[in-house]
DNA sequence: TCACTTAAATAAATGATGCGGATTAAATCT
DNA sequence: AGATTTAATCCGCATCATTTATTTAAGTGA
């Protein structure tokens, strides 16, 4: 039955060598993908916006819908003034097959069960603190998580045909090896095979969490039909998305940057330090509890609680919070000034919890961009605060999936589900 | 007669739609890059190499012979302990086109006329102040000294496939746009279309003066066989050439990143500047002279021998202009350390000019980097200077134009070669 | 009811591709 | 000279997309 995600693997050696199957499946993938972006629609507009022959279309349509990919959906819609034969309208199966995205954050997992169109069928949100737990018990939980949702969204493991799990840090997809996460103190951790193992063999991949909110912008969030944009996430790490040419930028070794590592010159200060050191959560939290010392809040950062907390001191005005989240914001502007001159992307999206912080950061954050930039950049890129709940993650990494699913034909994903 | 190229052109507002001729060109392209970057090769080698059959290969092989752009090598070269039938070896035709390069800086313009192999015909070197001149001039310029070239090498400009000017700054390749360039005062000028007019129709292309070094590097230079790395050049402007998978990565509208624009903490001072006014050529002697006010130096630094004065003086010691180079050092050291955050090169290639300044500029840099870089990229990637003469500029910006000649079918480079 | 229009499927012909297996070519080895 | 080995080509086959034309569907409009 169904489809099989294949795990990120083989990175070609060369570029693909082109042979008939090749060029089916690209034909195939480009199908999908009118089908996916521009909802019901009849053929003749797959025909008009793809440039295939109508011909072709047919029998690509007719494949999919033998094999359950789509489905016709009768309904016209609103025809004005028209005469002909209606059109008959297409649009993903949603019961095609079925994935789980999974999303490790510092304080809490979120998992979603979703259908083939990424609509949620069911999520769950553990609140553990991660970090407090070993690898192995991660990957209890995440099993065990998993197990739940999906049988919350009254399916069996078994008809489950990949998972994609998301998490801060230096992710190398194709392996399925977390190199680094301020989640974890050990390095080089194979959770994919762990988890494809622990589920009975189904499919699980890894990928850098801003890589998955990437993916969910350009689907479904303030990036649709963009090609080129960067997604800043602000959370307990720092991460980059580079959407390029509609592809996810991947680092050289197909493994995404981490932000927090980029140097920056602290507002206050001559050094130089890492941008995780100033803006990421972790350090701002460390910084309020430092400027707050031994008052009242204490115990709301010891429950985690501390960005809500933080927020809240900002929009009373305490002067030491509001300067921390400056400082934050000036950083992040330089780091993100340069990203754009380096990548001159019509939109910059900032994703995150600590973004929740609002004004307090990000206007200084503005402001230092545009102090920064020279004129002749001045007005390229559009910075955009999206906020994303947990869920809006999680179907994002199973977006991640659904992408293979597909069966994107280049890059690192695997072939087009066969039959 | 002949192959002509076809300069930038049509972004394709989706993937490429795939039938069997795009099948055709990619298969083609590939036979061609074999035979161009392993030498003379037998058919056999080709069918190993690409994975395609030798059937496949045969045809191919069969068509480019017909079209005169390779040509069988029929030595068999070392034999050892070889029984069966010889193979023939196949070559380039280096004489099956000839492209033009040129390259624009501030104080010479260097021009070389090319084979189909990138080997060197003919070049000159004229000795101009370009930022002196208006464009027009400068396009005077440029247009006599290729047909100077041309004509040294015993060519009529009828022969010549194609033209590609590089020059510093940033430059819309696609559009054959010199968007802003430290040798013009304007913006936005048109280059390619005027030098395609003055050319007799002869396709001229631009491109930044980067990613001729980069391709070049690629081609025959310290990055053979490497599919990613980068390349920081040192000039009059600072640029960033950056090859992705084998791509040459360019912004998101097809243009280059001037990594002067980008934002550096001065080594004394508390602000940020733009790199370029730390550690580009004009600024180091703009310090220089500065340093040295009024002194004998001041003829020197009149003629455009600056940077010979300023190395000079800084192997005597001289510690005003010690002391300038390692703050440019420290400032590339800085943003290169980034770029490796951003990117996890292999390699990091520096070239231009500047770098004759040798250690007293390079061993800062190294030294900032290393000091910079987190423990888990330290080993990352390899810093190496490249010293290019004049010449080899030329040549990647001929070989620029010989990859389109190639037909790569993908990326915004024209359709193969026809017939 | 009967044209008319548009959508979609179907069929046949064409051309291009790549592949596998058999075949020819050109050398060396025995 | 004949066997052997390796290289390159030839022949037949299957796949796929394209074009053109034909057919079936399902509406509108008079």
């Amino acid at each position: 039955m169904g489809i099989t995600a294949q795990p990120g693997l083989n990175a070609p050696v060369q570029m693909k060598t082109a042979d008939p199957e090749l060029m089916r499946a690209i034909n195939r993938f480009h199908v999908m993908d009118a089908i996916r972006r521009f909802g019901p629609i009849a053929r003749v507009e797959i025909s008009d916006r793809t440039e295939l022959s109508a011909t072709t279309v047919s029998a690509i349509t007719g494949a999919l819908l033998d094999d359950g990919l789509i489905i016709t959906h009768q309904l016209g819609g609103i025809r004005d003034a028209a005469r002909g034969r209606p059109r008959v309208l297409l649009d993903l199966n949603p019961d095609a097959a079925h994935v789980v995205g999974a999303r490790l954050a510092p304080d809490h997992i979120t998992i979603a069960t979703t259908n083939f169109r990424a609509d949620i069928r069911s999520s769950i949100t553990l609140p553990v603190r991660v970090g407090r737990h070993g690898v192995s018990v991660v990957a209890d939980l995440v099993e065990d998580g998993i197990r739940r949702s999906v049988a919350d969204a009254g399916l069996e493991l078994s008809q489950i045909s990949g998972v994609c799990i998301g998490l801060p840090g230096v992710v190398e997809r194709g392996a399925g090896i977390c190199r680094a996460s301020p989640l974890f103190g050990e390095r080089d951790i194979p959770l994919a095979a762990e988890l494809t193992r622990r589920l009975d063999g189904v499919a699980a991949t890894l990928d850098s969490d801003v890589n998955l909110v990437t993916l969910a912008e350009h689907w479904f969030g303030q990036a649709r039909g963009l090609d080129d944009f960067l997604v800043v996430s602000v959370e307990m790490g720092l991460g980059l998305g580079i959407m390029h040419k509609g592809e996810l930028f991947r680092g050289a070794n197909g493994l995404g940057p981490d932000l927090g590592d980029l140097l920056v010159k602290p507002p206050n200060g001559s050094g130089l330090v890492r941008l995780a050191e100033v803006a990421s959560e972790e350090s701002m939290l460390a910084d309020a509890r430092r400027a707050l010392s031994a008052s009242e809040h204490e115990h709301a950062f010891r429950l985690g609680r501390g960005m809500e907390k933080l927020l809240e001191r900002a929009e009373a005005g305490d002067p030491a919070i509001v300067a921390l989240l400056r400082a934050a914001g000036e950083a992040l502007g330089f780091a993100i000034a340069n990203l754009i001159v380096l990548f001159a992307p019509p939109k910059v999206i900032l994703a995150g919890a600590a973004l929740a912080a609002g004004e307090a950061l990000v206007r200084p954050l503005r402001d230092t961009v545009s102090a920064l930039l020279p004129p002749s950049l001045a007005d390229v890129a559009d910075i955009v605060v999206h906020e994303w709940g947990d869920e809006d993650w999680a179907r994002g990494a199973a977006a991640m999936t659904l992408r293979d699913l597909y069966g994107a034909p280049w890059g690192t994903t695997g072939p087009a589900p066969h039959r």
